[in-house]
DNA sequence: CCTCTTAAACTTTTT
DNA sequence: GTTTAAGAGG
């Protein structure tokens, strides 16, 4: 029997106990959201619920697989395993491969990832003749998945007046026309992608009664996590699935809706009361995560929101330290000072390495943290960037391995045809594709009979063909008796990959073996933990159904060691540390310039901003450079507008930086300096300040410093930061200095061009 | 038909 | 700075 008085709080008890109709659980940041799930979970599987009538909906992978693990612990593992957990793409996944022959599928589709979505645009885009500078193809999967994300079908997209109007208004009227193709190819294709998993599963539950008859009586109890961040599409089918028991238990924070740009709708979680009738709000408003002070600070941040449900998160934890504002003067002083003051509390205050965490916007910033780390031998991990299943090596080896199960994968086909190259090339893929849409048939279906498909191709080619055909047949008929590791290890050799990538030793294709190695173990651990968990036989078509809805996030493969960890602020959402450093926080980066003209695309940067400082514990740090690497070039930087919206008695200002008024200041000082910099090369264009200012003396605000510079002093560099003079040599125009910087290391400067004052001390 | 070189475009954030 | 597209030459 599980203790639930000792280990909750009353309102946290309160919302696990509540199981008569539907609740609204308001968690704020650190409140014990997953503690309420889990209890609650538990709670049920008590009072009668059997594990396979519960859902529980989570937004990641890992999490769900985190709270199975608690939910064993508590009520063991044979009554946990058979709970309905996971994302609702994985969940919806399992469902429509029961299910999908209502809707003219066949149960071993393909879903295609981001990068064949893409692909499938741009090809359609090509074929119809359209300028894909006029149509541009992450805009129209942006349409596509918006559309789908509001349960609108190409025919009614289509047929929508305002959509009419607004794309002939844009002038890209033949947008339906592509998402029409788009659809139809992925039918042909037997493929969905991501949206369509939740949009094939609506249409399932809406084609039949006694589907979803089937389905709402399966689920006695439906639970969602991170309520916030669903999408209209995902609404609905919870509201459908739910229909006939109404128990439903949603849990988020509206502060903490940071995926709108996903389709996510901050309306599920606000007007939830409202969509589901008598439904029972629940807030948890204690935060048992952080100090007093991170809380405060991040309450007085989120309080800039307007859209929000009021709720006042408190903590009864120590004060704690304020939160630190680091100033740089380049993106690589910012990347030094930060790491060195990981390796500083790690030493000083005993922190271990995994304590840190480095959070930043995009994924581009990842690098010069990365760089700093390694200079100074601190073991790190980096999540995001480019998975594992995006490597090239690894996609190709994925592509044969979807061919096997499904060959008429179009994405798959094209990928695999001519790799590795056996003389099929890009005219032979044209002819064959437009004999394809000719015919309406699959690319496969062309090439298994290109004669009564009337394909144009050459003695040559077609023979080419063929022996690519019964390349690919012979992996077909092989998933019915060989198992999904030895099948696979079968297709690596016998495609020519292995013999491809094992044909050098150049440092990159040491790195693919590695990854194909990788690859292989993975197939194998996965087939003998599948076989000892139920299955007597395993398919690589299991295997394919289980990896291509897994990020590298789930597969946490954190085993050796304490390490610094790099994210982005999105992917740690859900995640604490003791110590958070959130870097970058300039204009034009945080908030990211797209959402400078939009106020809700703003609230939302807010929002992610109040989720980076809430993952700290114990201490977090901000920190932005002055200037920056942007699009590969230099760039000015102000601090972000952000900064202002914290409470400043919060916040501890590094050196220099004069509190609010900061944002001022380095408004005007880089852009200052800049111009005159400019003014100085090229004096023809300002002849008012021609006359004072002579190009060949030293008469500028830096040369002037620069004149009688002396060892021992100290200056202050733009780009480099503080250091000291060590050397000095040359005269006049050539007068050099070699000056040691605290974080930026020892550089020659020629005075004459140096950017920098000299510091009085 | 392949491959190497050069040019351009581009970035939020992710299931 | 990175990745991808197009073009030239073999």
């Amino acid at each position: 029997m599980i203790d639930y008085l000792n280990n909750l709080n009353p309102s946290q008890q309160a919302a696990v106990t509540y199981c008569e109709g539907p609740s609204l659980v308001i968690a704020g940041a650190g409140s014990g959201k997953t503690r309420v799930l889990t209890y609650k979970i538990a709670y049920l599987l008590e009072h009668g619920y059997e594990p396979w009538k519960i859902l529980a909906l989570t937004f990641t992978n890992k999490a769900a697989a985190e709270m199975k693990q608690r939910i064993a612990k508590q009520v063991g593992n044979d009554i946990a395993k058979h709970l309905w957990m996971g994302t609702f793409h994985s969940i919806f996944a399992r469902i429509l491969r029961f299910e999908c022959t209502a809707i003219g599928f066949t149960s071993n589709f393909t879903i295609y990832d981001a990068a064949d979505s893409r692909s499938l645009v741009k090809s359609i885009i090509k074929e119809l003749n359209l300028d894909d500078k006029i149509y541009k193809p992450n805009m129209i999967l942006g349409l596509i998945s918006r559309a789908k994300n509001m349960l609108i079908l190409p025919e009614t997209y289509a047929n929508d007046k305002n959509v009419r109007h607004m794309l002939e208004e844009q002038r890209v009227t033949e947008i339906p026309q592509i998402y029409i193709n788009y659809w139809n190819r992925c039918k042909q294709a037997g493929a969905m992608d991501f949206d369509d998993l939740l949009l094939n599963t609506y249409i399932l539950f809406n084609s039949s009664e006694d589907i979803l008859k089937k389905y709402q009586q399966k689920f006695k109890y439906i639970l969602v996590d991170e309520y916030q961040d669903t999408n209209y599409a995902q609404h609905c089918i919870v509201k459908l699935l739910s229909g006939l028991n109404n128990h439903v238990c949603v849990v988020g924070d509206d502060a903490q809706s940071i995926y709108s740009f996903r389709g996510a709708k901050i309306d599920n979680i606000l007007k939830f009361t409202q969509e589901f009738e008598g439904a029972k709000e629940f807030k948890l408003e204690q935060n048992y995560r952080s100090t007093q002070t991170i809380v405060d600070a991040a309450n007085s941040l989120i309080e800039k929101n307007k859209l929000q449900i009021r709720k006042k998160v408190f903590s009864e934890n120590d004060k704690g330290q304020p939160i630190e504002l680091i100033k740089a003067y380049s993106d690589r002083e910012e990347g030094e000072i930060v790491v060195s003051k990981i390796a500083d509390m790690h030493r000083r205050l005993d922190y271990e390495y995994d304590d840190f965490a480095i959070l930043y916007r995009t994924n581009a910033q990842s690098r010069i943290f990365e760089e700093a780390l390694r200079k100074r031998n601190i073991p790190y991990k980096i999540y995001g960037g480019l998975s594992f299943y995006q490597r090239k090596e690894i996609k190709d080896v994925m592509a044969y391995f979807r061919m096997a199960v499904n060959p008429m994968d179009e994405e798959a086909f094209k990928r695999v045809l001519n790799y590795p190259s056996r003389g099929i090339g890009d005219t032979t893929l044209k002819k064959i594709i437009t004999v394809a849409a000719n015919h309406k048939v699959s690319l496969w279906d062309v090439i298994s009979d290109p004669v009564t498909h009337e394909c144009p191709i050459n003695n040559s080619t077609a023979q080419k063909l063929g022996i690519f055909r019964s390349l690919i047949v012979s992996f077909i008929e092989a998933t019915d008796t060989m198992d999904a590791a030895s099948l696979g290890e079968m297709i690596m050799k016998d495609s020519g990959i292995v013999a491809d990538v094992y044909k050098d030793n150049s440092p990159e294709d040491v790195s693919r073996q590695e990854n194909l190695q990788e690859l292989l173990n993975g197939l194998k651990d996965f087939t003998i933990s599948r076989q000892e968990e139920d299955n007597a036989f395993v398919s690589l078509t299991d295997f394919l159904q289980d990896v291509s809805l897994l990020t590298d996030q789930d597969s946490d493969k954190n085993i050796d060691g304490a390490k610094v960890t790099l994210m982005t602020i999105h992917a740690a959402k859900g995640l604490e540390f003791a110590n958070i450093f959130i870097v970058g926080m300039e204009e034009g980066l945080f908030p990211s310039p797209q959402s400078e003209y939009s106020s809700k695309a703003l609230e939302e940067e807010r929002r992610l901003f109040y989720v980076a400082i809430t993952r700290a514990r114990e201490n977090c740090f901000l920190s932005y450079a002055m200037n920056r690497f942007l699009y590969g070039k230099m760039s000015f930087c102000t601090p972000s507008r952000f900064l202002k919206d914290i409470d400043p008695s919060y916040m501890k200002m590094d050196d220099d930086s004069e509190g609010i008024d900061m944002h001022k200041n380095f408004d005007k000082q880089p852009d200052m300096a800049s111009q005159i910099y400019k003014m100085l090369q090229t004096p023809a264009t300002h002849p008012k300040d021609k006359a004072p200012i002579n190009k060949n003396t030293n008469s500028s605000n830096s040369n002037k410093n620069g004149c009688d510079l002396q060892i021992g002093q100290h200056i202050e560099h733009e780009r480099f930061g503080i250091g000291e003079v060590i050397n000095l040599e040359g005269e006049g125009d050539n007068r050099k200095a070699t000056v040691k910087f605290k974080y930026s290391g020892e550089k020659n400067l020629l005075l004459r061009f140096a950017r920098f004052k000299v510091i009085n001390e």
